[in-house]
DNA sequence: TGTACATCAGTGAACGCGCGTTCACTGATGTAC
DNA sequence: TGTACATCAGTGAACGCGCGTTCACTGATGTAC
C-alpha cells in the first residue's frame, strides 16, 4: 500500500484542495474526512497520516484558498474587471471555487427552503424601506453623499466596496428568488463597478479545479 | 409535570427566542436541542411536544428573528440612524442578538485563531489593493462613479447599501484585529450613511432578550 | 546491479462521543358529572 | 362546589447514526550491504 513520496506528497495537495472546494460547498462541519478523503480516492485512516486533526487540515485549507484568490485577484487588471467577475452569476454558482469569505460566510444559503423563504421576504421589505429612505433624501443629500464618495480616502472606498462585494455575493446566494438574485448582482456591479452597464463578464473564477 | 396551557404556550415561544438567539451565536449546527431546552429550564424529551423536528424549529426561529429586526427597523427614524446602529460596534458584539444575516453568515469568525490569522491577512491585502485601484483612478473617473452614484435609482442604491451593511458588519466580525475591524465599521458607516462622523450611536440592539 | 530487510503510506475495522429522535412514564391540569 | 377520571406537558433513559480519531495490519517503497 505504500506509495512514492511524491504521490504521497501530491496527495497531501490534493486533500487540501478538496477540503478548501468542500469546506466553501458545505461548511466546516458539513464535510467529514472520510468525504474529503473519498474526493482523492483514499480512505478515511489515512488522513491522520497527513494531518494531525481536521483542524489542522481546515486552517492549511484555508490558506490555500486564499492564496488562490490573491493570484487570481492579481491576474485583474482593474477594478472594474476585479468587480464584474468577483459578481458574476458565474461567481454566485460556484461556491467551491470561489471567494472564500463569502462562502463560509453564506451559512442561510445552506438552510432549507423555509429558512431560504423567510430571509428573501426580509430581504424584500428591508429593501423597500432603505429605497424609501433613499428615496426621501432631497437634492442636497445625495449630492452631499456623492460628493463625500468622490473624495473620501481610497482606502474609505476601499473598505466600503469590499464590505459591499462580500455582502453582495452573500446576499446573492442566500436569497430564494433567482430574479432578485440578479437583480443584486446587476445593482451591485453597477455601484462598485465603473462600468454600469458591462454584461456578465468572460472571465470566471476556473482556478482550484485540482 | 403537566403545565398550564398558557404555561405550555409561553414554554414554546421562549424555545424559539433562545434557538434565535443561539443559532446565531453558534450557527445551526452550532447548538443541540438539548442545549436549546437547557436555555429555557426544560429538558430535551420534551422538545418534541412543541416541534416536530429542529429544522421546524429553525424555520419558525429565523422567522421569529426577522418579525424583531423589521420591527426594530421600523423604529428607526432615518437611513443615517439605521446605518449608525447597524454599524455599531454593539451590533458587532452582540453577535446572539443582531442581524440573522450577518450572523449566520458569519461562518468563519467561529473558527479557530489559525483560520481567523489567515482571514485577516487577506482582508489586509485585499483592502490595500482596491486602495491602489481606487487611488489610480483619475479624478474624472472619481466623478463619474460619484455621479453615477448620485443618480443611481434608489433601488439600486439601497442594494447596494444593504450589501454593504451586511458585508461591513460580516467582515468586522470575521477579522482577528480589533482595530481593522473598528475601522472597517467606521469607514462603511462613512460610505453608507450620511453623517459620516457620526459617533457610536446610542441606539442599540437591545430586544429580543427574552 | 541484486538481495534482504526496514520503513511507512494507506487500509479498514473499531471506539467513543454527541446529537436528533423516540418512548414509557409521571403527575399536575383540565373536564365531566 | 366537590370528586373522579382523562389528558397531556414535561422527564429521563435509550436508540441509532455519523463523525473524529485510533490502531493493528498490509505490502510497496526505500535503503543497507
Amino acid at each position: 500500500m505504500r506509495v512514492t513520496r511524491e504521490k504521497a506528497a501530491e496527495n497531501r495537495r490534493k486533500i487540501v484542495a478538496a477540503a478548501c472546494r468542500l469546506f466553501r460547498e458545505k461548511g466546516f462541519d458539513g464535510v467529514g474526512v472520510d468525504a474529503i478523503m473519498e474526493g482523492v480516492g483514499l480512505t478515511h485512516g489515512g488522513f491522520y497520516g497527513h494531518f494531525r486533526s481536521k483542524e489542522e487540515l481546515a486552517v492549511e485549507a484555508v490558506a490555500h484558498g486564499f492564496a488562490v484568490s490573491s493570484a487570481w485577484q492579481g491576474s485583474m487588471a482593474s477594478l472594474d474587471d476585479f468587480v464584474a467577475s468577483y459578481l458574476s452569476t458565474r461567481h454566485r454558482d460556484d461556491r467551491g471555487g470561489g471567494c472564500l469569505i463569502a462562502a463560509l460566510g453564506g451559512d442561510m444559503a445552506r438552510q432549507g427552503a423555509g429558512v431560504r423563504r423567510g430571509l428573501t421576504e426580509y430581504v424584500r421589505a428591508h429593501l423597500d424601506r432603505l429605497t424609501g429612505w433613499i428615496g426621501g433624501r432631497d437634492a442636497p443629500a445625495r449630492r452631499e453623499q456623492a460628493a463625500r464618495y468622490e473624495q473620501a480616502a481610497p482606502r474609505e472606498q476601499a473598505i466600503a466596496t469590499l464590505a459591499g462585494l462580500i455582502g453582495a455575493l452573500v446576499l446573492a446566494r442566500a436569497v430564494d428568488d433567482p430574479e432578485l438574485s440578479d437583480e443584486i448582482l446587476a445593482a451591485s456591479r453597477a455601484a462598485y463597478g465603473n462600468r454600469s452597464t458591462a454584461p456578465v463578464p468572460s472571465v470566471g473564477r476556473a482556478a482550484d479545479r485540482a
